[in-house]
DNA sequence: TAAAAACGCTTGCATTATGCAATTAATTGT
DNA sequence: ACAATTAATTGCATAATGCAAGCGTTTTTA
């Protein structure tokens, strides 16, 4: 079902081909979705304050499983509904997405609005911030994911 | 000449206030250009192996210089080529960068192609990669910024 | 010094991506 | 049985991008 996908892949620039992945306006916020907001259905991250519309969304959680980034099961108690959950290359984005959140933090503060206690952790303490997220995901797994044949 | 752009600010979360200004397929690569590969100038991000159309690069660095994350000076020794260079607003996405391009090397090594030399530093000392980066600026800035009036 | 090339764009137009609303088929709750 | 929910899909309007050509000026070359 899930293929690896033809990049674009215009450069050997690393730069350049994690952005022929990751480098459009709704990716990285379904990767935040997933990573820090606990949204792991369809549903949720279509209700997202975005607003991403249902068929970019579909569209890019079938590119982020092709590139392996996210991966799904069905939902334990619907036979209808699924799980998304991010993959350890998927995870591994959190540098990115800490900096980027970082950078907006102290460059766009006009614009952003984080609640303080978060915000005091992600600039006084980075590090704090990517264990207690990648905590909190490993225990989202264990819940979820143990017994299952699951991508890792 | 340079105003205050409407970003379309889709909400107050900081991944997406940094997507609506750094999220496209090419704002980003620009900054490589100025960053790491000492591409100052126009022409010079024209050609870049990428192959930006000419159109998108001028939309690119006037939005750049429109968010203050890019400045521009005449050429010294010409009366129509320009000089561009990152504002501190700008080099400060350093961190995001550096980590693009580790996720990159670590997760799609069939892809990416980087000097081994550069690579070796980018893994293993990335604070030392981010350090001569920023001081390779820093000597470009004392060349051609001393004495004339710039943006920081 | 006249012609050619370089430079930083701009324009026009075809193609592709996105936004939006409505719809659908399957599943679940009442 | 009926209505609501869910994860999409479809159709269509609009916006973004890709591509080739052109433009006005400045610099280089012959």
């Amino acid at each position: 079902m899930v293929k690896k996908i033809e990049h674009h892949n215009r450069s050997g620039c690393p730069v350049a081909c994690a952005l022929d992945i990751i480098g459009d306006h709704w990716t990285l916020l379904i990767i935040r979705d997933l990573m820090f907001l606990g949204r792991h259905e369809y549903k949720d991250m279509l209700n997202a304050e975005e607003g991403i519309s249902s068929n970019i969304l579909t569209d890019r959680l079938k590119k982020l499983e092709c590139n392996e980034l996210v991966c799904a099961i069905p939902h334990p108690q619907s036979g209808r509904r699924k799980l998304y959950y991010l993959t350890s290359t998927g995870k591994d984005l959190i540098h990115v997405m800490i900096h980027m959140a970082r950078w907006s933090d102290k460059h766009l503060n006009d614009l952003v609005k984080i609640p303080p206690k978060k915000r005091d952790v992600l600039v006084k303490n980075p590090e704090k911030m990517i264990q207690s997220t990648l905590e909190q995901l490993a225990a989202w797994e264990k819940k979820f994911l143990t017994g299952t044949k699951t991508c890792v």
